[in-house]
DNA sequence: TGTACTTATTAACTTAAGTTAAAGCCGTTT
DNA sequence: AAACGGCTTTAACTTAAGTTAATAAGTACA
């Protein structure tokens, strides 16, 4: 049986109303990095959410290339698309190790049935991603290769620290310089170069797949990052 | 009363479920082109849904530039966002004369309460408004300047047409290139030269603000455009 | 019907980021 | 410990897009 109560999604529901969640029947499963929960173009019946790991999520386009969407971090929401008759549009793969807790459609489908109030924490967090995705959008539009860096180790740093009460300034990251790259809309050479850059004024450092904020003031100023009001899910109207 | 009935959110609901919707006091307004429906930083206490004319929506930064998330179109949904009690993170501007439907926040409050089936229509909303960033992002992070312009093109051409039945080749377009740029992450100038070569192509046609389209597969394949599913809401699970 | 303002167009020049290519590093496997 | 593969780092060169600036064309309204 999946925890289900420590996850984003049901964080703010009565306990009573878990207490009756938890005994649909959902599958825990565990992935292996590297490997994909589901591909782009698939058809899908499963929504999951993440328990443990970091996922990428990303389109593929015709000419190879590929735009990392977001980082799933433990308690996020996966699969979740408007048209869920439609293959899905994106892919998932796993960064490190992850477990999920996988919903079949037919066990949300009796869930909102019986419990109405799940539509609204899925709407809630839908616009909790729809914001993180328009951040991005700012990112990648309208800043260029330093500031777009700065952001993307601030947003994961803070969404990994609400996460887990983690305190340090050291943060795990799993992902390439190549993975980097196709989340902020550069090139891997010109991100090697803009890390250095970023490195030499001694604001991060970055090796072996950790991440150490050094200089938190001077990259919050560089990324024009402001503190997300502390996002717990709450009643959404 | 706000002709209710027609709009995006309400559409696949069963009639006695609208009927008893329009019985909720809901205020119908007007604005100019070129007002604010709200501003970045504003606390906001409404929701509206656009009824008719075209909206953007945009953020902007410290540094006074500006990125525009998305046209809103009539039928779309605005003004809703992960926390309703923090100040609203993005302006909301007419670009032409527009009119909406207001729902008050204690208004949808108490039609969640009664008609817990809005809270799932509003989550495919939000989903499907979720889709589409993931296309800008895609569009902004990984292609150039004449396949984003060919892109922001069609996308506007579709969903102008699956909303209103539309079928010509020319669409009403009534932002500026400088608006066009703030869009898909170039500047002015830029815009400018990129519409040049469109048009020196034969592609498209715009003027006076109207838009032709005068070669759509050349366009499409260019944009990397595939025909979305025509998505109206539908039962969400 | 002219004046004022906003939007569009073009040219000349600069630069941030892309491309190609070659080494070096690190972790894993045998 | 050698050999392999996937990452990272750097350099040299190219280019797409940014900048600045000047002019022209629309549009609104007094």
């Amino acid at each position: 049986m999946c925890p289900v109560r420590q996850l984003n999604i049901f964080k703010q529901l009565p306990s009573e109303l878990v207490n009756a969640i938890e005994n649909y029947r959902t599958e825990q499963i565990t992935l292996p990095a590297k490997t994909f929960l589901y591909k782009q173009g698939e058809e899908h019946t499963n929504t999951y959410t993440l328990f443990s790991g970091w996922v990428m999520l990303y389109k593929t386009l015709d000419n190879g290339s590929r735009q990392i969407l977001r980082y799933a971090l433990p308690g996020d929401f996966l699969s979740f698309q408007a048209d869920l008759n439609s293959p899905i549009n994106h892919s998932a793969q796993a960064l490190t190790e992850c477990s999920f807790c996988v919903f079949p459609r037919q066990s949300i489908l009796q869930m909102f049935d019986q419990h109405p109030e799940l539509a609204s924490q899925i709407a809630w967090i839908t616009a909790r991603d729809m914001s993180l995705s328009h951040e991005y959008l700012v990112n990648i539009g309208r800043k260029n290769a330093k500031e777009r860096m700065a952001y993307l180790f601030l947003d994961l740093y803070h969404r990994l620290c609400t996460q887990m009460e983690h305190q340090e300034q050291t943060i795990p990251f799993p992902m390439t310089q190549e993975d980097i790259a196709d989340t902020i809309g550069l090139t891997l050479v010109h991100v090697n170069r803009t890390l250095r850059s970023l490195r030499e004024e001694g604001l991060i450092r970055l090796a072996h797949h950790r991440l150490t904020i050094l200089d938190y003031p001077t990259l919050a100023e560089l990324a024009g990052f402001t503190r997300p009001a502390d996002s717990q899910p709450q009643p959404l109207l």
